[in-house]
DNA sequence: TATGAATGAGGATTCATTCAT
DNA sequence: TATGAATGAATCCTCATTCAT
């Protein structure tokens, strides 16, 4: 009995999985808009009515995934940087993580990157859903550390927080536009030139 | 008689100017998808019909009043910048206009930062268009001269062009985001220093 | 179980069949431009998207039906003179059956009649589509049977099959666009006559 | 004065031609649906607007020409035979110049086969469009005057004269579909001699 | 839970026709 | 007469969502 339960719940887990799985792809590859219900059952392998079970509407699918993919990939990150206890060090891995994690993957980033910026749609209809908030907030974090600790000047945190972000959300988002994918392996390093030492001469 | 011909050309170009601003302000407020051609015609003060006479198709719509828009903006930009020689000043110019002509018409910013992302699905059908591509050429060139003339230090031209673009961009997108719409006139100096000294503490 | 499946898909067969005759009726009153596929979908009786489970488009509707009637109504020609075994009296029992049909089932010889000969709209895109094809080919073997076994002398078959088939379809049609319906009972004995004997005197 | 007031009618007159020969082509080419009024002031030379001037509305368009035409041409075949005395010879001879007519001009003969038979979706609305009537009537009076002089035995001539035209009429109507136009020169000798011979062997 | 047939509202686009010039 | 810009009704088709099984 408690086999069969555990066995039913794991499916119940994988067919939700599933459909999390399908909705990326689709998403990335297509866009939310010309994506179909139809297209996202089909590629999870299972009925159309079945979606609903697991979500309540197609937004709702694209809010969930999306909130449940930052999240995902938020903890990696901090998981990764975990160990490194300079802020400042710390701080820079991130920006490393985040690269690497999305061009290691090409769905996660084109639909990271095409539809965080369609959201606004949501917004007002979902003024809950913002997924960058928790990455800003990370990062926020981050800088008042290095500031607290000596490594920066003083600043408005919150403002480089999302000058940061902003900066490494669309280098990816050109990158995702071209064909040849060449290695974005070294950028992190010119833009943590850039951002600790300034563009200025001397 | 030459009156005449001149007054039916000025109301067709109003027309098409009318069909224009109703297109910006439908697709800011309500995002492409969510904006059908009746609104905007509705908006503009014409029948449905009336808009294929101007436009090809509803892509058409999109891409043309976008590209005349950027170009009108960036335009405007150069214009206000172009009595400043030193090009470290003009760079950060551009930045002060960027920000304050975008930030004095609610409905531009939003179409601009709502639709710019959304434009991945454009590429693929209409491969020339890419909005953005002329201001980062603009600040590219900048860049360069100020490299050329000892203003700033020796560095990946391109990339910074993005990490500045990126920066912009987003802060106006997420000013665009919250309700209470703080004031951004400082803002810029704050870009400038950081990208100017770097975030380092001396 | 096995009587649910069953009866789901004599529902299924039946709403087909349902916009199968739908489709006819109206194409047969009003023509295929004139009609709507919202005209159709009423007469079925189902809503608009149903007729797109069924098939691909409007195009598809008509050509579909249009090949399956003409396949009904040969498959019963041919069964009904399939036990005459010779050629000419075969040959001359599919005139009086294709007549007998057609006459009896307004509705068909409408449609037939007007929709077949708008049909060259169709073949360029439907290179497959000429629904008359298999009568000739029906015909034209009878022919040559007749030839091959001394009922009728050595002629051009193919093009005596057209005429036999133009004839008859030209009858058909004018009958459809009188307002009083006479019989045509009779007709097909002097059609023989005429193929059969010739108008020459003696 | 007398001569401009002619050069008015005569432009007048050739405009109107120009819409005729414009509608026919294009209605041959296209099909009547596929072909917009805009196609045909296009092709004519002449604004949208004009064609209302000449013409009521589209399908006063179709049938007018339609009219025209078959007028047109059954006035040409009737010149052409008038000095032939022999009602017999007369008739075949008519077969001879029907074919030849239309056979060397495809236009014509693609808008005849193509849009005769779709008319009856006119006839509701235009009982009196009936453009083959005429031609019906003139074969109708051939075979009588054959009869009655001797040269074909008694018969349902207003059948006949049905199965003469559809024969020559699917005939041509097959022709027209086929990319390669073989020439139908000989065809009308084998059609005579199966109507006047008959099939039967000796 | 799971299915997938059925629904029907919604939207881009075309085009015959009008009318001010 | 002639123009052609403007109109707006009409229509095919898609697809998110429901619900009987």
């Amino acid at each position: 009995m408690a086999y069969q339960k555990k066995n039913v719940e794991l499916k119940k887990a994988s067919k939700r999985r599933a459909i999390y799985q399908a909705a990326i792809e689709n998403f990335a590859n297509n866009g939310f808009h010309k994506t179909s219900m139809s297209d996202i059952a089909k590629s999870a392998g299972v009925a159309d009515g079945t979606l609903y079970l697991y979500f309540k509407n197609k937004d709702d699918l694209l809010i969930t995934v999306f909130n449940e993919m930052v999240q995902e990939k938020i903890d990696t990150i901090k998981a990764a940087v975990a160990s490194e206890t300079n802020p400042l060090e710390r701080l820079y891995a991130v920006f490393k993580y985040h690269i690497d994690l999305f061009t290691h993957n090409y769905s996660y980033v084109k639909f990271f990157v095409q539809e965080v910026r369609q959201s606004p749609e949501f917004y007002g209809r979902y003024p809950d859903f913002h997924p960058i908030n928790q990455y800003l907030v990370l990062l926020k974090g981050l800088l008042d550390d290095c500031v607290a600790q000596g490594y920066m000047k003083k600043m408005n945190t919150e403002l480089a927080a999302k000058i940061l972000y902003g900066s490494v959300d669309f280098i990816l988002s050109e990158w995702s536009l071209n064909k040849e994918k060449t290695s974005l392996d070294n950028v992190y390093k010119s833009l943590i030139d850039i951002f600790h030492e300034g563009m200025k001469k001397e």
